[in-house]
Formats: C-alpha cells, sequence, structure tokens
DNA sequence: TTGTACGCGTTATCAT
DNA sequence: ATGATAACGCGTACAA
C-alpha cells in the first residue's frame, strides 16, 4: 500500500492524498472525505522511511545516558521521553557506559542515524581535559546538542544544571551551623559535576574558617549498586582511626551505605552520625531512618531542558544555560532546622 | 556530501562507490582505495533514510516499558538495549504507562516508524480479556514482537517469561514448611503475572492443605514508589485485628514497605515477622535487614528475548516460549533453609 | 482546486 | 570489474 494505490482508488493524483494526508487547507471538502475514506478503509500509513528522506527528518531524538538503569539517569529517561514524546517525537536511546570510548560510539551511532537533537544525560558527558569534549563539539556543528547536569560552553550546544557547588555547600553548611565540624564528603565520580559538589563541600569549610583535611575526602571507587562495599569502606576508615560525625554523600547510594556502617557499628543516627545523600531518590525512602538528601529538581530540569530542545528545533532563540538550584531535605538522619542551612544560602554570594 | 560527490572525486560511478561501502567483492583493491580514501578524507557517511527506503529497514527496533523508571523495568531496557545495540540495532523507547490507549498508542506509534521488531517489557501487556490483546496480535502480523514477562499464544509473538507461578509456590511453601501459617500476601498488580504469583501462592496452602483466608491476600493500590503508603496500609490491616507472621510481596518495594511496618511496630524481623520480596533488587540491600527475594532471572531473560530477536531478524527457527525459573535468595528478613525451599521445588510437579 | 513531474540518496539489476 | 538506470514512496513547486 503506497500513495499511488490510495490514489487510483480515490480518481485523484498522489499530489491531492499527499495534501489530505498533511491536512492542506487547499482540499474541496467532498474529495478529502473521498480520499479519507480510502485511507481509513485500507489503513494506509504513509511510509515513514520516504517521508524521512524527502523531509531530512524522521522526528527522532537521541538520548545518550551512561547506564539507563541507574536510579537518577531512569528518572532522567522517563521525564524526557515523555516531554518529547507529547512534542511527537521518538526517542532511539543509548547507553553508552561510562568509558570515552562508548561515548563517541553512542554519539556516532545517533548523528549517522541523522536523529533531529541529542540529549546527552549526566554529568559524565563534559570532561576536564577539553580535548576529551571535542567530540561533542564536533556533533554539535552538526546537530544541536543539549546536555543535563553537564556544562559546556559551545555553540549549538545547551546546558541544563543543577548547581551542585552551591548545593553542596549549603549541606555542608547546614551541618557545620549543627555543631558537627568532622564531615566526611564520601564520593565516586570525578565528573565535572562531582568535582562540582567537592569544592562546595570544601568552600563551605573555608566560609567557617576551618581547616581542611584531605583524609576527610574519601573517593570509593566501586559499582554504583555496591551498597555493602561503601559499608565496608566506611568500616575500613573507621578501623584506620579515622574520626567522623557526619557523612555527605555525592549520591544516595553513599548515603545508604552510611547509614549501614553506621547500624552496623552501634552508631546512633542522627544523634552520633549525620548522613546527607545527594539525588532525593527512591534510595532515601527505603532506609531506615529515611535520608536527608539534596534534591536536584531533576523533573523540573528534564521539562526544561526538552522545552528548550523543542524550541531549538523551531528555531526559536533559546538561552544556552540555565541553571536550578538544589534543596536539601530534611529527613531522619540529620537534626538540622530549615533556617540554618537557609541562612547559608545567602551568606556566600561571593563564590 | 552524497554518493555522487564520493563518486566523482574518485572518477567512478555511484555503483562503485556503493559497492566500496558496502563490502562488495567485486571491486579492484587499488579501487577500492581510492574510494575509500577519498570517503575518509570526507568522512562522508551515506544518508540513513536514503538507505532506509531502499532497505525498507534501518535496523531499529522498538522497546515499550509503561515506566523506565521503573527499578525492574529499567534494568530490562538496559540490558535489551546493550545486547540489541551489541547486533547493529537502534533502539526506539516508549514509555506506555499503564492504561490500554497508552499501550495502543506506543505500539502503532513504532509500526509507523517502521521498526523491524517490537519488544514490550513487563507483564503488564497481556490481558485477562483476550480482546485487550488484540492490539498485539494485530501488530504481529506486520512485525514480530516479543514478550518480556507476559505469555501471549500468537504467531509471531515470542515470549520469554519467568515461571511466577512456580516461584511463589516455592517461597510460600518455604515459608508455611518453616512453621508460618499466617503469610500475608500483599501485591500491587493483577496483570498476568501478578495473577500467576497469586496462584502460586494459592497453590501453597492447597499442597499444605491449609484453608486459606482471603483477608490474607491483599492488594495494594499505590503508586510504585509510595514505600510509606505500603507501611501505613499494613498498619492498618494490624488495626483491623489481622494477624501475620510473614508478608509476601509481589515486589521489592512493597517488602521494603512490609520491613519498615515491622520496625514502626516494634516486630522483631525475622524473629516474629518474614518478609520475602521479588525481583531480587536494588532496593533489598538497602533495606536493614536485607530483604529475602524472588531472583526472576532479568539479566538472562533478556539475553535471551535479544537472542530470539536476532534469530526471528534472521528468519532463524526459533522457539515461541521460552520459561525460566525463579530463584528465592535468602538474606536477612527469613530463617529458611535452602534444603526446605528446594524439596518443595520439586514436589508439585502437578500443578 | 487539482495534476504533473522532479528531487531526495540509496541499493539493486542488468548490461558491458 | 564497472557503469547506467530503475526502483523505493513521499513532498512539493509549478502548471493548469
Amino acid at each position: 500500500m503506497n500513495i499511488y494505490d490510495i490514489s487510483k482508488q480515490a480518481g485523484v493524483s498522489i499530489a491531492t492524498v499527499s495534501r489530505v494526508l498533511n491536512g492542506s487547507p487547499n482540499v474541496k471538502p467532498a474529495t478529502r472525505k473521498k480520499v479519507m475514506d480510502i485511507i481509513d478503509r485500507s489503513g494506509y500509513v504513509p511510509n515513514a522511511f520516504a517521508r524521512g528522506l524527502g523531509l531530512d527528518t524522521m522526528n527522532s531524538i537521541g538520548i545518550i545516558c551512561a547506564d539507563s538503569s541507574d536510579l537518577y539517569l531512569a528518572k532522567a529517561v522517563y521525564y524526557i521521553e515523555n516531554d518529547l514524546r507529547k512534542n511527537g517525537y521518538n526517542c532511539i536511546l543509548i547507553c553508552s557506559g561510562y568509558e570515552h570510548k562508548g561515548k563517541e560510539d553512542a554519539l556516532s551511532r545517533l548523528l549517522n542515524q541523522r536523529v533531529d537533537a541529542v540529549i546527552m544525560a549526566g554529568s559524565t558527558y563534559v570532561e576536564a581535559e577539553p580535548k576529551d569534549n571535542r567530540y561533542i563539539m564536533n556533533a554539535a556543528s552538526q546537530t544541536p546538542v543539549f546536555l543535563l547536569n553537564a556544562d559546556l560552553d559551545c555553540p549549538n550546544v545547551y546546558c541544563t544544571v543543577c548547581d551542585d557547588f552551591k548545593a553542596a555547600r549549603s549541606a555542608t553548611c547546614a551541618l557545620l551551623n549543627s555543631g558537627i565540624t568532622d564531615i566526611l564528603y564520601l564520593y565516586n565520580s570525578r565528573s565535572y559535576s562531582g568535582m562540582k559538589k567537592l569544592s562546595g563541600y570544601q568552600a563551605a569549610y573555608h566560609m567557617h574558617k576551618i581547616p581542611l583535611n584531605a583524609d576527610m575526602m574519601q573517593f570509593f571507587d566501586g559499582s554504583h549498586e555496591n551498597i555493602d562495599g561503601v559499608c565496608r569502606f566506611l568500616c575500613g576508615l573507621k578501623e584506620q582511626g579515622l574520626v567522623f560525625h557526619a557523612v555527605l554523600a555525592s549520591d544516595d547510594m553513599l548515603a545508604v551505605g552510611a547509614v549501614k556502617y553506621g547500624k552496623m557499628n552501634h552508631i546512633a543516627i542522627p544523634e552520633e552520625l549525620s548522613v546527607i545523600g545527594y539525588n532525593n531518590s527512591l534510595l532515601t525512602v527505603c532506609s531506615d531512618p529515611e535520608i536527608t538528601s539534596v534534591d536536584n529538581k531533576l523533573e523540573a530540569m528534564c521539562s526544561q531542558l526538552v522545552r528548550t530542545c523543542i524550541g531549538v528545533l523551531n528555531s526559536e532563540s533559546m538561552p544556552p544555560k540555565v541553571v536550578y538550584q538544589g534543596e536539601l531535605i530534611h529527613k531522619g538522619t540529620t537534626r538540622l532546622t530549615d533556617q540554618q542551612s537557609k541562612s547559608d544560602q545567602h551568606k556566600g554570594g561571593h563564590f
């Protein structure tokens, strides 16, 4: 079944069928009805490939993320797919993994597919070495690129980020204000955003004029699901004599590990150990007590990212960078008041 | 840049360029090299739409799931995408939601895109009413359909499932054998697989000649993330006077709620309350104690599903149905021995 | 309001 | 081993 078959059966030319199909106003109602009847009866659907060839688009957008089963990225993909679909776009999903090669492959795959845009979700896509971001810039010269939680200043690249520096600083300040000065910063990623969080932690100490201790910034080098490993890692630190009364984690999963560590060692939470996670994910409510966490407004960010994307595809002028503000959500692993953390957000504007 | 530009620069016809591109053996090595040099230098890539039009495929496969941010489905999508990519296919992801309309829309969208195959992940896609599965059968007449965790006997539909009936029965038997006869079955889905699990629970009681109590099979009607709601739901049951010393949940998230319920009411786990979850997801290790859960071999199932899919696309003969066996993974919320549960798997073969 | 004819960039068939 | 040319099915400029 193609447009010729329909045109023959309806006794009109393919141009008229095409016009009916695409809702052109220049069709006599009677003709339109006649054609529509044939189309409905036959169940004809235009061939998407032919359409794509002529229009140079199949209305599809690529989404790259490192691991779509990661709690945070899974949410991001879900929000983005929903919004794009509402705007008439299909999503081609590629999980790139965390290695550079995988990222480049994913991007080139999508460009070969001639997607209308590429969305890269996750801070892992912008790296410290400028040359490692070259491949994104090259892609952007062909197709608009939209980054979620990563920042890259380049034409045709649009960033939607959460200010992780401020959020981490606020969280740290909240702990410092409550009188805890031995805060262990626990992280598992050295990505752009990972480094921003670390800087935020450090900035809070500077603000409070408390010297930093390198041992209190610990990198956990393990799988994103190895909660038990995090727990053992902290036990190891304790055995080495490291003393800390709070853990600020760059990810909720690390925070869950910290809570487990506390329980295993009979350390009361939050009385003797405060814990703050990051992402305010489902994990925070699985834990007992529930984990205080930084909410980084993922849904709002995704919604904004798609809005920007659609705008760009419609040749509207769009901001190359939109910054959201994280918010500390107090739950059961801290004994902080909202007042304290809020006052800190207003300080430190000099950073 | 198109194939004509390359052919001109190389001083050959487009046919030769095409042959070089597609690795035809009928090209003189010297010519091949000459053409390849031009291609490499210019960075030319064949137009995917034109290619699609000619070959009637763009090597893309649709994945439909209700909610790609659901822990279980997210894993499924991840495994499937990875395997398909290794086989040279791209994935178009659509989240259909749990309503019928969304599912139909998703499917028709993919068919319009002329995907090579459709994968529907999740038990929600096969419903009790045969007419509600009509849309899948129709799709199957155009494109092969692969179901994960759902069973539909229809030409061109291939099913990869886990025997949830047996798994639920084994889990229930394990509890019964340990002397607990008041087991609350908690579920949140009336899908095909949801009903299978429920039947498994009931079958175990039959096997042990213990009468069923309708109050002990409770449906939780809430969001997939409302752990607090589950907890309150159980508290409500307790207040109504319902007595149970074990909870068998159709989903880990429900089991997490049960553990929380136990803690809130100072019920010792597993001493006074055993809890078994389903899916053996990350949630089971977030909880304290870690939750005993039914592992349904998701990764193996996905791998098999993709293998079947690739086989079908290559016109190989493939089995329309592959059944996996779940396995009870003992963790901290039960006091069962492997022996007990294993012996039950061998009984009841008459079901 | 409608129809004709061409272009989109491949792949494949058939000559040579 | 290579080239000319016909599909593939649609959108659309232009003509009528």
